[in-house]
DNA sequence: GATAAATATGTCGCGTGCGATATAATTAAG
DNA sequence: CTTAATTATATCGCACGCGACATATTTATC
């Protein structure tokens, strides 16, 4: 056993979940030009669709993201009018995102896109459920250094 | 069961693998500052050091990655000397892209890197080999279409 | 052997995603 | 009540990662 064979790009994780990621995006993209969003402006529809209203705060703790993605991506969704921007009277730190009318509209559009991509890879139930548990694990880990 | 059920974060398997790979990334940034590597740069070098010499198109396909990607990267491993990159005399389309003694003695300093990022996670052999696998047909799933 | 198709690489513009750093507003500490 | 610490957001520069497009070289077709 060779002391780098940990080393080669087949023995690492890190390896198939960059490239995986990377994959699913790839899948995305034609399906979300119709709604005129890209990948991350979709999950950040996501929370939108279902929260109605978050601060950047809490954008940036649902997505993992921090305020240097988030910030400038909020102003073009707001320029495409699927959301509205405006500073908390009460503490004026915080910024309120709430969705638009027509942003409420795209979820229309977007409700066939999990299956489809669902589809593509065709994985079975167990599966899915072990990839998911496994993945929150490593999102998850250590949540309080990170 | 509303309609919109599989359009909720929690209900994806896209956004945790995304999620997961931007978290890893964080995870190995600090440790290869030492290296004067990027993450992107790592894996090209960890091809390269099973490798020792490839073309970019077999880069392009290890890594999953496309030439618009591969290009600038390597002419920056370049610069930093890890790599040699010429023309090949037989057919002047391919790039033959080779390491270097520098980019060699880099091997050294990575090789603790895999069992550090292994210890951040704390997966069981079990589970890391379960995502492995799932990883891996989410990755060449199709690959002849795409 | 001219022309078309295929192959390998390169460039452009855009949108992330990050660490580092800065600023403004609020809260805590003395 | 002033000063320090904390919190929420913003900006900068850099390196991806992609689709779209362009170029050069080789191979296939007639």
């Amino acid at each position: 056993m060779d002391k780098y064979e940990s080393l080669l790009l087949k023995n690492q994780l890190c390896f198939p979940t960059y490239a995986a990621a990377n994959k699913i995006l790839r899948k995305y993209q034609p399906l979300l030009e119709k709604l005129d969003l890209t990948y991350t402006q979709y999950i950040v529809m996501m929370v939108m669709w279902e929260k109605k209203t978050v601060n950047e705060k809490e954008l940036c703790d649902s997505l993992r993201l921090k305020t240097n993605t988030i910030a400038p991506l909020i102003k073009r969704l707001k320029e495409k009018g699927f959301i509205d921007i405006k500073k908390d009277k009460d503490d004026k730190r915080n910024l309120i995102i709430s969705i638009t009318k027509e942003g409420e509209a795209l979820k229309d559009k977007a409700v066939d896109i999990p299956s489809t991509i669902a589809e593509e890879f065709s994985l079975s139930e167990e599966e899915a459920q072990f990839l998911y548990k496994i993945l929150y694990k490593i999102i998850d880990y250590e949540k309080e250094k990170n």
